[in-house]
DNA sequence: AAGATGTCTTTTATCCAAAAAGAACAGAAC
DNA sequence: GTTCTGTTCTTTTTGGATAAAAGACATCTT
């Protein structure tokens, strides 16, 4: 049956909104609260009832007040506050760049099952994800076969990315003055500075930072299937980097000064001059993943 | 439960096979039968059975004797000859571009489930598979919003199409003089010649030409989301226009001769002149697909 | 009348079971 | 020794059952 993991967060979400009041307090009407923790009012509902339960909340008339302020014991426990989904993609990436599954080799969906304590049919949605990520292919005989993160595979997407960073750099240098993405990109060049100032302490946040900046760039150009590719990046990236964190600091730091570099070439409107500083970027982001695969391999 | 088509198709493909022997000869044995048939020895075993219960082949030691030559009737029927996601991606397509659907609407799986007469499992990886190409999009609270065949998706498709086009013609018109492409282009534009002197009987063969040409061209850049898209624009035509039949004969006219300036424009191997018969052809289609589309909408 | 609550219906997520298809292995036949 | 067949086991596909979550509607309160 369905998990009831979004029970479970909206019950722990609303223990933090409680977490600040005086006791005494009423507590917004369920609509409200259905708007402020995102779900429903059915489990809102469900919500109420174990707050009332655990003698956190009482009723009043219609109303409902607060009796005492949460206890750090009143949370649930933090396993199973990942979406079924969420988890089986973390686990299975984590397979498909370790040790047990080799590029080439067929995947067993039941030994996956097993393995991962899911139903076949969570490991058969999340294969049927991943082989949009082009990571796996189907066979004739309904089995999968692995292609894993080879090296083809990042090439490939690499050479995607370009096409899709010079096609916005184009249409960006091309943006007229007032346009609302100049701002943007000046915010954002602020914050690369910033970052820049404290990054001995900070360099973990340019991960963020760098998924907003490129976003910046490709968002003048909205193409939902280049959005989709661009969705397949931020997964390799991030589980990659995940299980990769040699060299972290020092890749960072030379990023940060390319994306200066970047952001000076679009600003400055030469369409050559921010061609080549996009084009050195991904050039150096590619070998760098490039040379971080082969290590691992 | 799993679905037999496997099965009733090798039956009937084993009718084929049998059809043009005389009484008496001697079946090939499992393995090969398998192999011939592209099924595992399983299923060949199950279509013997049957084979042997109908009285079209006997058993004489080890080996299996025809009996009597099959018969019409012998055959399975041809419903139910279609495998499911393929049956339920047909029905599902016809219903998105038929009037059922309206863009922005709310898509009720369950619905769906019983006017198609299947399970919702299975609608949910048709859902699942569609949301891939852009058709759907899933929201916040679980459900699947249609986005539909609309003007903004044409043209992001066929943005996604000149830059996947453009980056192949590049490519092409720097192959060696020795590459097989050359020879493979030489043959496709016999075959554009054939079709276009018996143009009146066969103007419907164009499709299928059209399909293999832009294969060509786009296989010597090979990229496994550019074919993902390619995959999409398949489908997306092949259902559009099995709908919209109208002026067909002279869509196809006028697209196969811009298919011969753009071959002429490869084979010249002058870049400037194959980009520029490339992209006159792609803007023809789109604001043919962008017409067809308004007309029917 | 606007907004809140109680109750009921609909829809979705997930696991499970059963059938179909595939694969593996041992012994038999050539 | 190679290839075929009989047998058994594994894996995949598909529908159905069930709990969770969402949504709808009537009723109530202020």
């Amino acid at each position: 049956m369905k998990t009831n993991v979004i029970y479970r967060r909206a019950y722990n979400h609303s223990l933090d909104h409680l977490a600040g009041q005086a006791p005494g307090v009423a507590l917004p009407s369920e609509p409200a609260l259905a708007a402020l923790l995102g779900v429903s009012r059915t489990t809102v509902r469900a919500v109420l009832a174990a707050l009332e339960a655990g003698g956190i909340i009482g009723p009043e008339g219609r109303q409902r007040r607060l009796i005492r302020p949460p206890r750090r014991s009143d949370y649930l426990d933090a396993a199973g506050l990942e979406p079924l989904p969420e988890m089986l993609e973390r686990k299975f990436m984590a397979w498909m760049v370790g040790p047990d599954c080799r590029p080439g080799a067929v995947i067993n969906g039941l030994d996956l099952a097993r393995q991962f304590g899911v139903s076949t049919s969570a490991i058969r949605e999340c294969l049927n994800k991943f082989s949009h990520f082009g990571l796996l292919e189907r066979q004739s005989n309904g089995r999968w076969r692995a292609l894993g993160l080879t090296i083809d595979f990042v090439e490939e997407l690499f050479d995607m990315r370009e096409v899709m960073e010079f096609r916005a750099v184009d249409r960006f240098v091309a943006l007229p003055a007032d346009h609302a993405a100049w701002a943007a990109l000046a915010a954002i060049r602020e914050e690369h500075e910033a970052l820049l100032s404290d990054f001995a302490r900070r360099y973990r946040d340019f991960s963020e930072l760098d998924h907003r900046f490129h976003r910046l760039v490709n968002g003048v150009a909205p193409n939902r299937f280049l959005g989709n590719i661009h969705g397949v990046m931020s997964v390799i990236f991030h589980y990659h980097y995940q299980w990769n964190k040699k060299d972290e600091t020092e890749r960072n730091h030379v990023a940060l000064h390319e994306h200066l570099d970047y952001i000076d070439g679009l600003a400055s409107r030469d369409i050559d001059k921010a061609r080549a500083a996009s084009r050195l970027h991904l050039e150096t982001a590619r070998s760098t993943l490039l040379t971080s695969i082969e290590v691992a391999g």
